[in-house]
DNA sequence: ATTCTTCTTGAACATTGTTCATTTTCAAGC
DNA sequence: GCTTGAAAATGAACAATGTTCAAGAAGAAT
C-alpha cells in the first residue's frame, strides 16, 4: 500500500522554514559560538517572527539540540567513511578524522559537548546514544586486533580510547589554552595512538 | 621595613563581603550548575545589592572567573599532595586524584573547562597558565622514568597524557552520557595509564 | 464561497545582566 | 566631636534576551 502522502503547501513552507532556521542557527554557532546565538537574530535572518521559532522547536534549547543532533550525525558519517581495510590504519584514521572534523567545526562540537540544559532537565537520550555510538566505532577494528579478548572489555576499551583522543583534541584545539599548532597536534594524536597500541601489544615495542 | 598596613574597617567589610560572594557563587555552581547562577540570587544570599557584586567584580563573568581560578588552585594543591616517592605510583596517583577531585566537584570543573566569554573576549591568561601548569605535573615523574628523552618531548607527553585522562574522566562522569559507575571508571583510568606506560616501555608487556 | 483548522505574527511579559545618580559610610583633619 | 571629602553601597531604571498568547492571516475542507 502506498502511504506517500503528497505534501501540502503548508507542510512545504513549514519544512523550508525549519531547515532555514537550523541552517542559520548552525552558521551563527559555528562562526560566533553558542553564546552568541540569539532568538531574535535567528528569526530575523530566517525572515520570520520569534513566535515561529518557538512554534517549530518548542523552546530555544530545541533549536540548539537539533543542531547538535545534526552535528553528531555528520560526525558519524565522516567517521564511517574511514577505510576498514587494515584495522590499525583504521584506528589511526578514526583519530585523524576526528581531529580534522573537530578542527573544521570546533564551535559546533563544543556546542555538542558543553551545552547544558536549563534547571536540571536531562539531555535528550537519543543524542547521548548517538555520541556513544560514534565513540564505539573503534570497536570493530579492536575486535579484529584482539580476537581473544572479552567483547565487553573491548567495548569499554573503545570508549576509553576514543574519550582519550577526544580529550587531547578538545584541549589541544582550545584556542583559549596556549593553542597547540594544528600540525603538531596531528603528530601528537598519532604518537598517542601509536604508544597505546604498543601498550596493548598490537604494535611492537620500539 | 614594615609594610604591614593595618586593615581599615572599610577594607575588612570589603574583604568579608568579597569572600562571601565567592562562597555563595561557588556553592550555587557546585550544586545547581553554572547555568543556574544568577546575580540576584548571589546578591540576596550575600545580603548585599547587585551593585555591590558589580562593584567588586566588574561584571558577572568576573565572579565566575574568580571561582574558576580558585578551583584550579584547589585542584593543583590536591595534585601536589600526591607522593613523589615512586614515579610510576606518582603517575597513577595523579590520575586517581584527578578523578577523585573531578567526581567531588564535577560542576566546578565543568565551569572551569566549559565557560565561554561573551563576544570573543579572551579567557584570562593566568587561569589558562594555571591549568597548563597543573597538567604539567606529570612532567617530573616522566623525566625520572625516561631519563634519555628530550625534555620538550616529555613536556608534550605530560600534557597529552593528562589531557587524555581528562577526556576519559570528564566524559565518564558526564551523567548525561550513560553514566559510567564510579568504581568502574577508576579501574578504567588505571587500566588506561597502565597500557600507556607499557607502550612507553616503562612497564613490561604482559 | 464559506467555514474550519492551523499557522504566523509581534506586542507584551518575564527573566536576568548592567548602569548610575543618590545616599550612606567611613576616615582624616580640625 | 564635628566637618568634610572620598569611597562604597544601594536599588531603581535600563538593556538584552527568552517566552507567551490573543488576534489575525493563510491554507484546507466542504
Amino acid at each position: 500500500m502506498n502511504n506517500v502522502q503528497e505534501e501540502s503547501l503548508r507542510d512545504q513552507k513549514k519544512n523550508r522554514r525549519r531547515l532555514q532556521i537550523l541552517e542559520i542557527a548552525r552558521r551563527i554557532i559555528a562562526t560566533k559560538g553558542l553564546r552568541s546565538l540569539k532568538v531574535r537574530d535567528v528569526a530575523e535572518a530566517a525572515g520570520c517572527s520569534v513566535g515561529s521559532v518557538y512554534n517549530e522547536f518548542g523552546d530555544f534549547d530545541g533549536v540548539i539540540l537539533t543542531v547538535n543532533r545534526e552535528t553528531v550525525q555528520a560526525l558519524t558519517a565522516r567517521l564511517r567513511g574511514v577505510p576498514a581495510d587494515d584495522p590499525v590504519r583504521q584506528l589511526y584514521g578514526l583519530a585523524a578524522t576526528y581531529l580534522e572534523f573537530f578542527a573544521e567545526h570546533a564551535n559546533l562540537l563544543r556546542s555538542l559537548f558543553e551545552h547544558r540544559m536549563e534547571d536540571d532537565r536531562p539531555y535528550p537520550d537519543d543524542i547521548l546514544q548517538m555520541v556513544m555510538d560514534a565513540f564505539a566505532l573503534m570497536h570493530p577494528p579492536l575486535v579484529r586486533l584482539l580476537p581473544n579478548a572479552d567483547d565487553v572489555k573491548i567495548a569499554l576499551l573503545s570508549r576509553t580510547l576514543f574519550s582519550a583522543v577526544h580529550g587531547i583534541i578538545s584541549l589541544g584545539l582550545e584556542e583559549r589554552m596556549v593553542a597547540v599548532p594544528p600540525q603538531m597536534l596531528r603528530q601528537q594524536v598519532e604518537q598517542f595512538v601509536d604508544t597505546h597500541l604498543t601498550g596493548l601489544g598490537i604494535l611492537p615495542l620500539r
